[in-house]
DNA sequence: CGGGTTCTTGACTAGTTTCAAGCAAAGTGG
DNA sequence: CCACTTTGCTTGAAACTAGTCAAGAACCCG
């Protein structure tokens, strides 16, 4: 299992300059200093396989992280292997915060896809707070999403019917890819098993399948084969019980 | 309905400097200059009757709150009245960070028992920033501390049995309450309804009920007239599969 | 061409909600 | 001070939702 491969050495390390990211219409622009502090911010890349963890529940890590390609998700597990999946990670957005602000992770996450990151050392954060309080809001803003996108998920969980969780569900992701710059031709690639819905939404496998299969001759998407193709976007706003709002621009590290 | 009150003319203010939450071990002292910033950064103080919200779901606000006293609730609800109750809040807690951050707050606050805010403008927070990284570093933390807690949530929504969640959730208002300095003698006074707790976890008042009731005869707690007894936190934190840590100290402002 | 993962379905069971009703305590108004 | 209302707790029965078990199909990979 490929835990993670650093990178600074071979040819592939992204500078902040060339960010691929900087350019998405969505994302705050950083003035000259603040790029110059988060390029010597930004000490390393990882890149980890699908299917690996790079922070563990319990442990204390030196390293916060942005997903700079590729899909994550954090989760917590129970000891008789229950599993909760509390968020997904995107291009763009941070992971770790938890664990470089306390003691320890309370949750793990691992790579959905093929991940790229942003290593930044949580030694240079308090730097970060003294020289650059414009990161330092972003950062809490960053936080109060992640807080929103939780509140809106245990909302689902605990108070939404199964239909309406999963048309929910599908229509967060969507639009978190869209924003992301991920969709294409209103489709786009959707790295989830029916197991990972589940566990987002705590629900059964079996009844997860179910509830989709009951979806799908409304038509309000398709989704094969990993592509995911929105037909009628408020259609299945409709279903989520929800209104089709589109993003609004953010600030990023 | 009172929606608040209030009360830097009359003689019932609470100065910064003898802030009776700065006494609690259990949080962090301040430096001269940081209390003298905060001292200047509350601008008021406002009481809020129980059962009143102070902060609207689809609104902004210009304001952001600490608990100076009493418990207050986090919550979200649908158009059809169904309610999830996202999380508490007791004296040293911050409510309305999200909607000093972002534009407009996605969750109501609501009053459960009579409550005093210390007031704080959100055009002033800035300034915080600016002058004070350190207590910059503190709402960090306290956005990261409201995450975990939320994550611990989504889990037992998502994942624990009803017995689960019930032991989970008491034992861990207990501790927080037990933070708060609110616990003498393994008693406190909660301020809750069965509908509130059942709200929390995302099930029916009437399975709150019987979860309750049948958890009664293993005498691990005694909770009546709103007075809740601990009687045996192993036997609680066992019910609930959790470990019965004891808190650490902490940051607030 | 196996062996593994993911999706799918039916049958059965367990967990939860809904409905309905009763009771106790506290609050209200004549 | 006593009906009367309201709120919160409690219980049983019926209906339904969701979970578990089991097994087969489709697909991918080496």
């Amino acid at each position: 299992m490929i835990v993670g491969a650093t990178s600074r050495q071979n040819g592939q390390y992204t500078y902040c300059e060339q960010c691929p990211l900087r350019c998405r219409s969505s994302l705050r622009e950083f003035t000259a200093e603040e790029l110059a502090f988060v390029r010597q911010f930004k000490v390393d890349e990882l890149r980890v396989g699908a299917g690996s963890s790079f922070l563990q529940q319990g442990t204390s890590s030196e390293h916060l992280y942005t997903v700079l390609s590729g899909w994550a998700f954090r989760y917590k597990m129970l000891d008789d292997g229950r599993r909760q999946i509390l968020n997904y990670a995107l291009p763009a957005d941070l992971v770790g915060l938890q664990g470089a602000v306390m003691r320890e992770m309370e949750h793990s996450v691992e790579a959905l896809t093929n991940v790229v990151l942003c290593v930044f050392p949580r030694s240079k954060l308090w730097d970060l707070y003294t020289r650059f309080p414009s990161l330092a809001f972003d950062l809490t803003w960053l936080a109060s999403r992640e807080e929103q996108i939780l509140d809106e998920n245990l909302l689902s969980v605990g108070r939404r019917s199964a239909t309406e969780r999963i048309a929910f569900l599908l229509l967060h992701l969507y639009m978190r890819a869209e924003e992301a710059g991920l969709v294409a031709a209103n489709t786009v690639e959707f790295p989830f098993t029916q197991q990972h819905l589940a566990d987002t939404l705590g629900m059964s496998l079996v009844h997860t399948n179910k509830t989709l299969r009951r979806l799908a001759p409304r038509s309000a998407f398709y989704w094969k084969d990993r592509m995911f193709k929105m037909a009628d976007r408020a259609a299945l706003a409709e279903l989520a019980g929800a209104d089709a709002a589109t993003g609004k621009p953010r600030p990023f590290i």
